[in-house]
DNA sequence: ACCTATCTGCTAAAAAACTAGCACCCATGA
DNA sequence: TCATGGGTGCTAGTTTTTTAGCAGATAGGT
């Protein structure tokens, strides 16, 4: 059974997560730039053949960028965003969006300045409105 | 050398994780209870050489709860989520809480109620005061 | 008293992950 | 032209993970 798009990321090996974290973060990357992306880096052949295994079950793909291989999420990065935001909440927050908003808003875990604080009471603003025509 | 307790996560085993992950969701759980919380579950004796391991590692402690064991993360809850949720922020956010916040209003991620919408607003309210103090 | 169900401790073996190394290719420039 | 640097494919060995199974304890029901 072909495993849900949901699920696949909790199946994955060490390794194999910290490397598709290094392609999350950059959107794509060269061999070289996901070992040097890696914390307890192992050898260069060794990323390869992770990529090569990544690639098997078709978490990645790659394309030919001049000389050397581009490795990309087969994951659209909008969905694998919110397929992590949901594990998170569900696994540290409860489901709860308010929670993690608050944790989000807590000094000391991320600083926020004062422009993002406007953007977001925008947004907010916006996914008022929208509920209510809903 | 001991590793970082922000990292440290980064370095679990699959089902390790899978584990960590039901007993963060749960707060704390007996070994039937993670079993039944696990994807394809192994048997009930893999759970708990599982669990040893990570009580071994300094990730989980039990306590005795009437006959059986109960297992508990060492983290502490609001710790744990913070990290996780700057690892997510890292990962998948560019580091910007706004796109995370744009996610997570985002229909079909999430659905939020009216009322969450106000406390949101709150939330953002108190965050400016508290950011003209500081 | 004893059978059953459910727990624990421990160990050994199967399976998977992880890794390094070899062979090869192709640009570049000395 | 040929050495060098940096890339690729593939394979085989080691290490770690993952798993099941055995033995013993304890509570509860019959």
């Amino acid at each position: 059974m072909t495993r849900n798009v949901r699920t696949r990321h909790l199946n994955l090996s060490r390794r194999e997560r910290q490397i598709m974290d290094v392609l999350f973060r950059r959107g794509e990357a060269s061999v070289s730039e996901v070992l040097a992306g890696l914390p307890d880096p192992p050898s260069y052949s060794a990323v390869r053949a992770h990529l090569r295994t990544l690639e098997d079950k078709g978490h990645v793909r790659h394309e030919a960028k001049g000389l050397r291989y581009v490795y990309i999420p087969t994951t659209r990065p909008g969905q694998a965003r919110r397929h992590a935001l949901q594990h998170l909440l569900d696994t540290f927050f409860g489901g709860s969006a308010e929670n993690l908003m608050a944790a989000l808003l807590d000094r000391g875990s991320v600083r926020l300045e004062p422009e993002e604080l406007n953007r977001l009471s925008d947004m907010i603003e916006r996914a008022r409105k929208e509920e209510k025509q809903a």
